[in-house]
DNA sequence: CGTCTTTGACCAGCGC
DNA sequence: GCGCTGGTCAAAGACG
């Protein structure tokens, strides 16, 4: 899984899989839709905290249907969200016609929400083996499609944060095995779990030296 | 035993 | 209406 904290930076020459919150100012290859803002190389340097903590705007890669569309940048506000209690609520577990009733209107409202809520999304295209990019965020699969015009499978993923309602889809290209497509859609409303275990000794650590020097 | 992945089924949207 | 496709659900199984 992609639990896995490595402790030495992401080694050149091969492009991340390097986690975000380790260093926020890595330097990603070329997001999908940014080509010309691209230097020579096909680098861009992307803000990874302001992103992932939902402080900026900047689109990366933006869905190409949202650019044609009506998408606006903005932060998906916590009612506006999904919840996914409310919205996966009534599981029939009973059988009367209420119930049933009760349970269809839900499943609709939840189809009608999803379809109509525009969410920010940010498409990555990362050069690695691993088809999982560890972003510091803990994700539970929920499901795998075959895509047409494409050999590999799509992943699809989702925070487990049980306020949080980010998803992601993975999927490797065919055309250059070697690149990950990973589209994130939504804002995280909770810090980076990994980020805080990260930074948190050092705090302590700085806390400590800084008491002792006083 | 809790958490997570796998996988078949279901559904909506879309084009014909 | 029908078939195709993408996205999601949820039961079952794997795993630590």
């Amino acid at each position: 899984m992609e639990n896995h904290l490595p402790v030495d930076p992401p080694p050149p020459p091969l492009l991340p899989i390097s986690p975000p919150h380790q260093n926020p100012n890595f330097v990603f290859p070329a997001p999908v839709g940014a080509a010309s803002q691209l230097d020579p190389q096909g680098m861009l340097d992307i803000d990874w905290a302001s992103i992932l903590s939902g402080q900026s705007n900047m689109q990366v890669g933006v869905d190409q249907d949202i650019v044609n569309s009506s998408y606006k940048p903005m932060v998906e506000g916590g009612e506006g969200g999904l919840s996914s209690s409310s919205l996966m609520g009534g599981i029939n577990n009973g059988g009367s016609e209420d119930m049933e009733k009760e349970n269809n209107n839900n499943k609709e409202k939840r189809r009608r929400m999803m379809k109509k809520t525009t969410r920010p999304r940010f498409e990555f295209q990362t050069r690695s083996a691993d088809d999982i990019l560890d972003d510091g965020y803990r994700w539970r699969k929920y499901g795998q499609k075959a895509v047409k015009n494409s050999i590999y499978p799509r992943s699809y993923y989702r925070c487990t944060h049980h306020t949080c309602n980010v998803k992601k889809q993975v999927q490797r290209l065919s055309k250059d095995t070697s690149i990950v497509v990973t589209t994130y859609e939504g804002i995280h409303n909770h810090p980076c779990e990994k980020l805080m275990e990260t930074l948190t000794p050092l705090l302590k650590q700085i806390q400590f030296l800084t008491t002792l020097s006083n």
